[in-house]
DNA sequence: TTTTTTGTTGATTGACGAGTCAATAAACTT
DNA sequence: AAGTTTATTGACTCGTCAATCAACAAAAAA
């Protein structure tokens, strides 16, 4: 049985256990086995692979936290000027992919985990500076010096439509929380309105 | 040394403790002895007065929760006028006694029990709505049909902040937050701008 | 003054879970 | 063919913790 080269497989399939059962679970009190018997393997093999259960939710939220970044890449990469930048940035954030339930769930917890783990309060102020940054870029020709309190406004709100996601019932609903964030960027864009 | 009336007095002692260790913690692994400790008794009898553990973080937030409504009410009260109210709420939310670090990180930590727990949901429905309703009230005499959007727009923004805070260093800062809020606010209303 | 109620704790139980280990097996190397 | 590396797991260790219990103390009720 013991083919070669089963580490990427095994990680890649453990990150992803990982991530479900954390959204399952609604909390970090998921034990080894879950994860590994949803992952299709032993618990012994999850802790060969990873050293520790914390590496195992470190991968997790890298894993997130990249997928997200990927989908932001790949829509600023289409969008043209300014404007549709911004969009850009809030559809990607609110896209199917990421505003799903267990991503959600996982999401919020890792923020949790990140009042604690010194490596993870580092990987989500990576996520928050690239976030900022990209957000000025789009606002900056738009409005100005104001760029910046709206930058963290939206930043802000973005989070707070997560979290509040959280506690909804019912399959996620992404464009509504789209409209939400571009209700607010509207009521600041100049001549809109 | 069994002195009467004890009851309350223990309690009133666990929720506080409750609170202070889970924002400690970060998490809501924290143990009945850690708690039990911290309110000069020991585990047995925290467990002697609330049944379980789920009781006691039950408890606790429904305090954090009484004690962010008292302050709102009492906010409201003094307030003359529609804006003036919508201010109001939003100082009562950023206020010291509120949004301090053991608060914020007690308060993100029963969103995520609400997850799980049914009662804890309940209770934060229970927020939420009154936040909204609050804030309607205020709303509408300025804005009229917008209010709802606007609504739910800074609860969400409001919820976002608090988030933010969490994984902000140093004393939190109620003012900034206030202000940012503010903005958000300005924004929507007619003639300021 | 017995009895009941209230307060209080140390010790114990019972469960659970992270991490380790020894052992087995299939590949690759020399 | 012998040796090494990689894959894999069942069994085990060790610690932790929620919850219970038995026992003791003091006040209040009878």
């Amino acid at each position: 049985m013991p083919k070669l080269g089963m580490e990427p497989i095994r990680k890649a399939a453990l990150v992803k256990a990982t991530i479900v059962e954390i959204g399952r679970a609604g909390s970090l009190d998921v034990t080894v086995s879950q994860i590994a018997k949803r992952a299709g393997m032993s618990s012994a093999l999850a802790h060969h692979y990873f050293g520790s259960k914390e590496d195992m939710f470190l991968a997790a939220m890298r894993h997130v936290l990249t997928l997200y970044g990927a989908e932001v890449r790949g829509a600023l990469a289409l969008a043209d000027g300014p404007e549709a930048r911004v969009r850009a940035i809030l559809a990607a954030s609110f896209s199917p992919a990421n505003f799903r339930r267990e991503a959600v769930g996982a999401w919020l917890n890792f923020w949790l985990m990140a009042q604690t783990v010194p490596q993870a309060r580092r990987l989500l102020a990576v996520y928050h500076r690239r976030l900022r940054s990209n957000l000025l870029v789009g606002l900056r020709p738009l409005i100005g010096a104001r760029a910046d309190v709206v930058a963290n406004g939206l930043a802000a709100l973005i989070d707070g439509l997560y979290l509040r996601e959280v506690l909804k019932s019912g399959p996620p609903d992404g464009s509504a929380a789209v409209a939400q964030a571009l209700e607010y960027l509207a009521a600041h864009l100049p001549q809109t309105r």
